[in-house]
DNA sequence: CATACTATTTATCATATGATAATTTACTGG
DNA sequence: CCAGTAAATTATCATATGATAAATAGTATG
């Protein structure tokens, strides 16, 4: 990189007015040139994973690469602070309550629900990242599918027996869990087909959210009236 | 890495016997060797990414890394080979036979199907090497999808239109597919969840394919009653 | 305006990594 | 059994990369 950065060097000198340096050295508070580390680091990690080297988050910043070691003591502490930055403030508060809502239908609330989800979650830089995260076994994907597990899928099967006139059980066993997975996990893929592979895909996620949730609604009618033929 | 190796080769001088050495320079065929380093290199990828280097493959091959470059004239090609090795192969010619034969219901038939099938896909180097090829825009997971679609999906919407008494028109259209990628999808996620994120999730693959193929089949029967009714 | 503080840069290290050239050693055919 | 061929190793390069120490330069305060 010595070859690389010298000519550069040489050339700063024969530049003909000083009025309009490339970088003139901007002095950030602490917090904003932080922001602005992970902010690039989060962009690179997405392209090529978290072995992205530090000169070129640096560079993307608009810094030189040691300025990064004053703020982060390691790259594995900037992998976390790109984890939270990432991970964090996904979920909306509101959701919370919309989720449980009887005033609507199961369908028509995780509808809206799952077409505001979506909008977050379906973005190239949050697909990729929590690909990476989950393949490098960041315990931060754990904690996000929990997150995922007992905001919106339990959620979903304690109001889906309440609608079907089923009990008001508070406990979810795992295999009740299973078909909103399979639910939730075919629209995660829908989404990576979509925005990563980037293959030709319905680009009405109204309709595949649709979709996906009657595919669920309608086997957990089916597997209720099995049951109640059966006795 | 000198330091690695050196006090193997001081210690080999030092061992009573020469008749188990620690490694007496196998001489193998140029084939054999190709395969145990590409072999080695599927195992190292399947863990660190594509970004794992080049003596750790040479090491696990029990070889010099300098070897390497005489069965592979770059990092690249020998990824390559590594993408064959995980992609090609996996497709048994008798499924091709046994989705459409029509003496098994649609059900019965992609249950057995995929029950066969997830024993050669639920495996963590094949996931884990399928998630960093697929993030690394590699070509070859854009044909895999395509073949999943030509193989599995769109025999699946013909013989499921069939079984309902529809149409035998041989075109699928992109809207047709989307259901069949849920469905597909959610499967994949359930082994990304079990196999790569260990999550502790029901190992009986069979009723979770039987709920997947469910909810497939239960929202093309509603949505052909949903047409018949509307006229 | 001088001074102190600290954000930022320059210079540098140790090691890792892809790749090549030269040397050595194992097997095989005559 | 010996020589030639090719497999395998040793030595080495150039560059990339995470990390640190010392020097420099904005900015705010007295």
């Amino acid at each position: 990189m010595d070859i690389k950065s010298e000519p550069e060097v040489v050339n700063k000198p024969q530049s003909l007015s000083n009025d309009k340096p490339p970088t003139p050295r901007r002095r950030l508070s602490r917090d904003a040139r932080m922001q602005e580390i992970v902010q690039a680091a989060v962009e690179l990690f997405s392209e090529t994973g978290f072995d992205g080297s530090t000169r070129d988050i640096a560079q993307r910043a608009g810094i030189t690469q040691p300025l990064l070691y004053r703020y982060f003591p390691s790259k594995e502490s900037l992998i976390e602070a790109v984890y939270e930055k990432v991970y964090l403030d996904r979920w909306n508060p509101e959701w919370d309550i919309a989720l449980v809502n009887r005033d609507l239908s199961v369908k028509e609330r995780f509808q809206r629900f799952y077409e505001e989800y979506t909008l977050t979650i379906f973005d190239p830089v949050w697909l990729r990242i929590s690909s990476f995260a989950s393949l490098r076994n960041a315990q931060i994907h754990d904690w996000y599918n929990h997150v995922v597990q007992e905001m919106i899928l339990k959620p979903l099967v304690r109001e889906r027996r309440i609608e079907l006139g089923g009990s008001t059980e508070f406990l979810v066993s795992k295999e009740e869990l299973e078909a909103t997975w399979l639910m939730h996990g075919g629209l995660l893929e829908y989404g990576m087909r979509r925005f990563i592979l980037e293959i030709d895909v319905t680009n009405d996620t109204g309709a595949v959210i649709s979709q996906a949730l009657d595919m669920y609604l309608l086997l957990t009618q089916a597997q209720l009236d099995q049951r109640q033929s059966q006795g």
